[in-house]
DNA sequence: TGTACATCAGTGAACGCGCGTTCACTGATGTAC
DNA sequence: TGTACATCAGTGAACGCGCGTTCACTGATGTAC
């Protein structure tokens, strides 16, 4: 009984189409200059029909931080799926690549989830879900090297990383990786969002030459210090 | 001839009163959402008056960004100046806990300067200056003990770090530390942001359960990698 | 030391603006019989 | 298959708001002679 539903498809598109225009304003002004009004503007329609499609301001800004979190997750995964499995070096130099280049292509996406919080808005549960997809491609080849090479847990480390970590969350998805090499892991991770912050953000203006060359540096001694080249 | 000048004193007396509202404005809300007419209602003063002090929403703007910048600086700079100059680990310990101890206290003015840019704000150059204090700091303990403990440059990494390193601006405030500990000087200054950065915007939520021992445990590890420990 | 004038801080009204959101409506598209 | 009704997308006017900035002004404070 499965009739074409126009309606509904015309209704997933152009909830598209808001996101997308919605994401372009993004690109040139900020975050908090988002606004419905101009977004209705850009796509010749009256502002009031946009509350068709959302309730209000924040839920647009809320999709918006949501398709962030699920694009930069899935570029990742899909850019380190085509990689072999046993090639641990390849597929952590391939993430965290695609990572930077996905912010560098996305600057306005990537500040308005890794930037400073906008003010009075607070992220709802699903968020949270999706923004785990990144980090969870660079725990899993952590963890994929020490399933291979198994390295028993040294009791006393595991009692003093449990005191600082929720140990219990990062084993949920690193079941395999010794603490000594979670507390790496975690550093790895605040190492390569910390320099593409870093980077789009300006405050490696006066140090840095060559941003590409130095990353490529950066992510191959966390591949050593990670342990798994 | 020096007149008491109550004038000037109390202009300047009027600007620090006009900064410290805008700050404490603020840390309730965010950046992009400070505005003048708020600023002077909260001094109960027009929102015109302002423009004696200022002469737009950026210049207030700047004026924050800066002493944001100098502040932090001081800060690091006056704890760290209290260690005996010998004792570097004690050093790089207190620089970098002030540091993660400033942006906790002052939020909205460490996303302010570390966060997204501020959309259509562009930094004038005295900022940069101001930028560099907590910087040096940092770099100024690692030269010490290179200066301490010479070491020769090797050549052929000279020459590779130099292609994406900017060598000469960083050897003028450590000119004893070779090309691969700068590398790494500036990857453990990047990580210490960076963790300041994903404490305070919350990427930490769900990995980190005590921030203040894994703080610890971080920079102690950068003090090691850096050579200094 | 006293007076005349210049400088400056602050006022209050006004400008034009763009915003988020609501509401009663029209007309087109889908559904049930 | 054809008709009557329900659903939905989009319109356009209107609301109340707070914003940055300008301007002519008043009155107090400083300066020069």
């Amino acid at each position: 009984m499965e009739k074409p539903r126009t309606r509904k498809v015309a209704r997933e598109l152009q909830i598209q189409t808001i996101k997308a225009t919605a994401r372009r304003l993004l690109d040139q002004r900020g975050a908090s200059e988002l606004s419905l009004r101009e977004v209705a503007r850009e796509m010749n329609q009256t502002s009031s029909a946009l509350y068709r499609y959302f309730a209000n301001r924040d839920e647009l800004l809320t999709a918006l931080i949501l398709d962030a979190y699920n694009d930069l997750g899935a570029s990742t995964e899909d850019a380190e799926a085509v990689v072999a499995r046993s090639n641990r070096r390849e597929r952590w130099l391939v993430a965290t690549r695609t990572i930077r280049r996905w912010a560098l292509q996305h600057p306005h996406e990537y500040a308005l989830v890794y930037g400073s919080p906008i003010p009075g808005y607070h992220a709802p549960v699903e968020t949270i879900v999706a923004a785990t997809r990144v980090t969870n491609v660079l725990g899993r080849i952590i963890n994929d090297h020490f399933q291979e090479h198994p390295t028993a847990f040294d009791p006393s480390s595991e009692k003093r990383v449990a005191e600082f970590f929720e140990l219990e969350n990062l084993r949920f998805f690193m079941p395999n990786v010794p603490a000594e090499m979670l507390v790496k892991g975690i550093g790895a991770w605040t190492q390569v969002f910390g320099f593409v912050s870093f980077e789009l953000f300006g405050h490696y203006e006066n140090s840095v030459r060559d941003f590409e060359a130095y990353f490529d540096e950066v992510v191959t001694r966390l591949g050593h210090d990670v342990g798994i080249f």
